[in-house]
RNA sequence: GGCCCCGUAGCUCAAUUGGAUAGAGCACCUGGUUCGUACCCGGCCGAUGAAGGUCCAAUCCCUUCCGGGGUCACCA
């Protein structure tokens, strides 16, 4: 060995020189295990070696070598499983890095790898990425795993931990890699190798014991660095993410840098999953759907029907305020209606089929627009009466595929909060702004602080069917793209998502269990104006076409309400709680005073509930507390007394006694500024 | 739709894994009680998702369907 040291910039700025051999994982859990968690990003910076050097180096990977000549300044991602043995400058920064826990979990699913190969020898290996909350290993094996090899599977994990395994990074040239993959009859490694590595080249392998996988790594410096994980499920997945190709069997974990995250992590979860809309929707008897009735559809009870009808009436008053025009269309059309618009032809299996009705079939809309359209096209239009705004809570179906449905978040019959502006291509700029301006305003009413906004466009490399013209394109990309920029909202942008009639941003915020859904949608359509021959007459007198935009933002009401109720966890801001006041009468004799503040209380257009069941009163409090209602007012003797109501606030107990009218007063404000404080 | 798991009363869960009359709490109805800030007392009602099959015997095993959960794919 080389008598070289390393020395070491420590998060401090003090220096500190280890010994050969030693890995950045080693010095940096040697400091702290938070540090640990930031080794992965840290600056090799090499003293007194270059490149070329660097790559005859004892124990330099020429992985080392390669980010080392690439650029030794920016911050990388260093191989933890690499030893340190050339003269090297580490820099720890000392700051929260995902991307080790990454390492840790990519290790892990190598473990589980290593396992399932020593108790299946057998099975073929997909790929085995970390993920946000854990890793997956993707296997192919003829017979499928059970529940009871997961928890053999996880036995023998820790028998790989326990072994202590050094990982270790080799290089193969492909082609010789290719051959024996072939010889195996492996034909994931056989495409994937094909598919992601340059003829010529050397591939990198990781190797543990006897496991070996075409792996870029990095990797912690051993099988025993992997200390706290769990092996959580099975499901099915499709080899590369396409429904042609075989299936594999997926099994997810999780891990973490020590027992005590993992154990953190579940209980985290536990929360989140109090907080479902599914089970609140239940517990608060909001919603329900029924087997007898079909799968995703909703029946609103009284108590989520109020909430949907402050929405509405939110949202409604909202249009009108900002020049929106109200419309109904039909639920149902004919056939040839949905011919027209193109949906009958492509979108048609996302539609519910036809029904026969006399001599004509007619169809369940998916959309909006035609009906829109049909208003728009009953009389002719000059550029003066542009832009005409229609909006519609419009109810509509789509078959979904049974494996995709999700409490309200996804169902076949939803309502949308649509509208659709058809203006002059010069108003686009001037109309989006607007929608975001809505848009914003609407998510700050409900309480949303948090979202993503999305800008989707054209993939000019995928090519593919798109309606429209260059020009229609880079004008619609280029409006979207400057109002984002103008109204200073960051977002990011993804090629190739755009609808193929025209570009969209959307708005998307995460549940509780982290995952994504759509909300607001602003959406340019080349399409439709073309396939119904919309048009204006402008200044010139000529008849044009006018632009389209779909913009709906509560995206859907049942989506938005489950968002809503998780956002909550049940516990509703006044304005919108579907009971705003409880009312505890302490004994029968205290029922006369009930009905006066119940009374008071309705006159004030608040909405009350009144206990009055031969229950004592500690039970009633706490039915009440269960259901979430904000305000709980408790009264005997001594408020009927004095005209006054003993309140209990939600989350805050016990207040004391108010004067009836100081109560309501305070209530009709909250209400008025749709605050969420109580 | 594919793969895995699940379906017991209105709700949450039991039933020694194929054994006899399927239990409990909450809710509901009913009676007692009339109470000072989160679980009074007694009684009543009520179920094996559906249809077939295997077996002396099925909540339990098999098949199909319906529905739910997870996940992949899908999501104009």
């Amino acid at each position: 060995m080389s008598m070289l040291t390393i020395s070491v910039h420590l998060p401090d700025g003090a220096i500190r020189e280890v010994p050969t051999g030693t890995t950045p994982f080693d010095i940096a859990n040697d400091i702290s295990p938070r540090l640990a968690a930031s080794a992965i990003v840290a600056r090799l910076t090499p003293v007194s070696v270059t490149a070329g050097q660097a790559s005859a180096a004892e124990g330099w990977s020429a992985e080392a070598a390669m980010y080392a000549a690439e650029d030794s300044a920016a911050p990388r991602l260093v191989d933890l499983s690499t030893p340190l043995t050339a003269d090297t400058r580490l820099e720890l920064l000392n700051e929260k890095a995902p991307e080790a826990l990454r390492v840790v979990r990519h290790s892990a699913a190598h473990v589980m790898a290593t396992a399932v190969l020593e108790l299946f020898p057998e099975t073929k290996l997909g790929h085995g990425p970390a993920t946000d909350a854990g890793f997956f290993y993707d296997f192919y094996r003829p017979t499928n795993f059970t529940p009871e090899d997961l928890a053999a599977i996880e036995a023998k994990m820790k028998e790989v931990v326990a072994r202590d395994e050094k990982f270790a990074r080799i290089y193969e040239p492909r082609e010789r890699a290719l051959e024996e993959f072939e010889r195996d009859g492996d034909f994931m490694k056989t495409h994937f190798v094909t598919k992601f590595t340059e003829p010529g080249s050397e591939v990198s392998f990781y190797r543990n014991g006897h496991f070996v996988d075409f792996c870029r790594g990095p990797h912690v410096p051993s099988t025993g660095r992997v200390k706290a994980f769990k092996v959580l499920s099975l499901a099915g997945a499709y080899w590369l993410g396409d429904e042609k190709n075989p299936q594999l069997q997926r099994i997810y974990g999780t891990a973490f840098f020590s027992q005590k995250d993992l154990d953190a992590h579940f209980t985290h979860l536990e929360e989140a999953a109090k907080r479902d809309h599914r089970l609140l929707g239940k517990q608060l008897d909001l919603f329900s759907i029924q087997e007898i009735a079909g799968a995703g559809l909703i029946f609103w009870h009284p108590k989520g029907g109020i909430v949907r009808k402050v929405m509405e009436d939110w949202m409604r008053d909202e249009c009108v305020r900002r020049g929106y025009l109200l419309v109904y269309t039909p639920h149902v059309m004919r056939r040839d209606l949905w011919v027209v618009s193109g949906h009958d032809g492509v979108y048609s299996s996302n539609m519910f089929p036809p029904m026969k009705l006399d001599d004509a079939e007619y169809r369940l809309k998916p959309m909006n627009c035609p009906g829109h359209i049909l208003i728009y096209k009953n009389s002719p239009k000059s550029y003066r009466d542009l832009p005409q705004r229609y909006a519609e809570f419009g109810n509509v179906y789509r078959y979904e595929r049974s494996g995709t449905m999700h409490g309200l978040l996804r169902v076949r019959g939803f309502t949308q909060d649509d509208a659709h502006i058809f203006c002059t291509p010069k108003q686009i700029e001037d109309e989006v702004i607007a929608c975001l301006d809505f848009a914003e305003a609407m998510l700050k009413t409900f309480g949303f602080n948090e979202y993503r906004v999305e800008l989707s466009t054209r993939d000019p490399q995928k090519g593919g069917d798109f309606l429209g013209t260059e020009a229609d394109w880079a004008h619609a990309e280029g409006a979207l793209k400057n109002v984002l920029t103008r109204r200073g909202l960051a977002f990011d942008t993804f090629p190739g998502e755009a609808a193929f009639y025209g570009p969209k941003i959307d708005v998307k915020l995460v549940d509780v269990l982290g995952r994504l859904w759509q909300l607001s949608t602003v959406q340019f359509d080349f399409n439709l104006p073309a396939r119904f021959e919309l048009e204006y007459v402008g200044e010139d007198g000529e008849r044009h076409q006018p632009v389209m935009v779909h913009r709906a933002l509560f995206g859907s009401i049942e989506r938005f309400f489950g968002v809503l109720i998780e956002h909550y966890a049940g516990a509703f801001p006044l304005w919108l709680a579907p009971v705003q006041v409880g009312l505890v009468p302490i004994s029968e004799r205290h029922h006369a005073y009930a009905k006066k503040v119940e009374a008071e209380l309705k006159a004030a257009g608040l909405r009350v509930e009144s206990d009055d069941r031969n229950e004592k009163m500690n039970g009633k409090i706490r039915d009440f507390a269960n259901q979430k209602v904000p305000y709980i007012l408790v009264f005997g003797d001594k408020e009927e007394a004095a005209n006054s109501v003993s309140v209990r606030t939600r989350g805050k107990g016990d207040q004391g006694s108010v004067p009836l009218a100081e109560f309501v007063g305070k209530c009709k404000e909250l209400v008025a500024s749709q605050s969420t404080d109580l």
